[in-house]
Formats: C-alpha cells, sequence, structure tokens
DNA sequence: GGCTGACAAGTAGCGTTGCTACTTATGAAG
DNA sequence: CTTCATAAGTAGCAACGCTACTTGTCAGCC
C-alpha cells in the first residue's frame, strides 16, 4: 500500500489494535502487518512517536519490562482510549461512507 | 465531518468531480457540498491551492473567462488526470479494506 | 447613495502528521 | 565475530489542509 496515506487514521488503527488486548511496541508493528496481509508495514519512527502521542493523550498507558534481558514497554488501552475508538470508528464510518460516494461509483461498476 | 480528515484523498475527490464535467473553482466546492450531503464544506483556502497543485502536476487544465463581469477559472481533466483519477481510484479501495479491516469490524456488531 | 451578502479567486503562514535515517542494546546463529 | 531478529527511541523533513485575510463584481434593500 502507498505509504503515508494513514494520514488522521494511524491512531484509530493503534487503538484497534489494543482493543484486543495489551501489546508492546514491536508486537503491535506484527500485528498490524499480519491483520493486513502485509499491506501496513510500519516503520518504528511512525509508531513509537504516535504511541507517546497517545499515551500524552491518556489513550493508552505503559508499563516497563525485561523480558529476556531485552526492556519492553507495553501498552494497553484506556477507558479514554476505548472512548476514543469508538469515536474513531464512527468517524471512519463517516469518512469512508463520504468518500466512498466519490471514489466507489466507477463509471463502469456492474450490477 | 471531522475536518482535516481528508489528508491524501482530496486530490482524489477534485479529480472524481471534475470527471463529470469541467467546472470552475467555487463551483468545486458546491459540487462536493452537494455531492456529499453537505459533509463536505471546504474551505477556498484548501481548494484553489490544491487545484493548482493538480494543475502543475499536469492532471487538470484551466482556462479564463469571465461570466457577468466576474472572472472565472475553469479547470477540465486531462488524460493524465483521468489516469491518476483511475489509480487514486484502487489506492482507496485498497485503503479502505484495509483501514476497514480494523476499524469496521466492531466488537458488537449485530447481524 | 450606501450597505450587505452571494459569487469568484487568491495568498501567507501555521500545526499536525507520518516518514527517512540514524542510534543504542541484547540474544541467537553461523 | 559478524549478522540478523528483537526492542526502543530521536532528529529533522516534507506534505497537506486549515485559518485568516485580501481583492473585486453584482444584486437587492433601505
Amino acid at each position: 500500500m502507498k505509504a503515508q496515506a494513514l494520514h488522521g487514521h494511524l491512531d484509530a488503527l493503534l487503538l484497534a489494535v489494543l482493543e484486543r488486548g495489551a501489546l508492546h511496541g514491536y508486537a503491535i508493528i506484527e500485528a498490524l502487518r499480519a491483520r493486513s496481509d502485509g499491506s501496513l508495514d510500519l516503520p518504528t519512527g511512525t509508531i513509537y512517536p504516535a504511541l507517546r502521542r497517545l499515551e500524552r493523550a491518556g489513550h493508552v498507558a505503559s508499563t516497563w519490562s525485561t523480558v529476556n534481558g531485552r526492556e519492553r514497554r507495553t501498552y494497553e488501552l484506556t477507558d479514554s482510549g476505548r472512548r476514543a475508538l469508538a469515536g474513531e470508528r464512527a468517524g471512519w464510518r463517516e469518512f469512508s461512507i463520504t468518500v466512498g460516494r466519490f471514489l466507489d461509483d466507477s463509471p463502469a461498476t456492474p450490477a
């Protein structure tokens, strides 16, 4: 998938991934890649800052732990994050319907 | 609709609107508003620069005319623009499917 | 005549966002 | 001893759309 097309929807994706359970940053990247069949392969420079943004906003909370000598920061959805996710979903629905109205009806769509 | 969510898809919308026929800037804004039932009410500061971008890229061509003493710049899709639109449509399809996989299946979707 | 509002186009400057490229560090495999 | 997967991070950049503003004509109203 064309990169940098996520604009404005990355936060929603991160919240959606964390909805299924707490994960650390690296695992989030892998979850996004897996659940999108490889379409979404985001660099660390994209998601680490995004996670800190979400934490500053109070939508996720992080806890450090050491696994096999490697430092891990595990992120978890907060209540605020769950509410934000609901809003993002509503926003996505409206956005995709609206844009789809212009881009989905291709000039030659068969029945 | 939440503003600035268009990120990356505005060009596609403009091309899609012009696909149905040449329009001038102001009319494009109205067409977007009409076809989206008012969801898309873009300010002139958004679309005029965007149109110039598209013209620089060769996707649209403009011609000036004077109607009722008012200057109009009418934009028209070029062949390159038509090709770009096809690409944007394909990109949108992939994007909406991918993001939708995370945001459409809400945890409590009834049958 | 003077005012307001719709029509029509434009620019300057800002803030957000995601990306590229880079650094640091551990453990396993060769 | 080097390379690769795991794990986290930062600095700086470029793109995008928005706010706020300017310029100008024409129609309708008082």
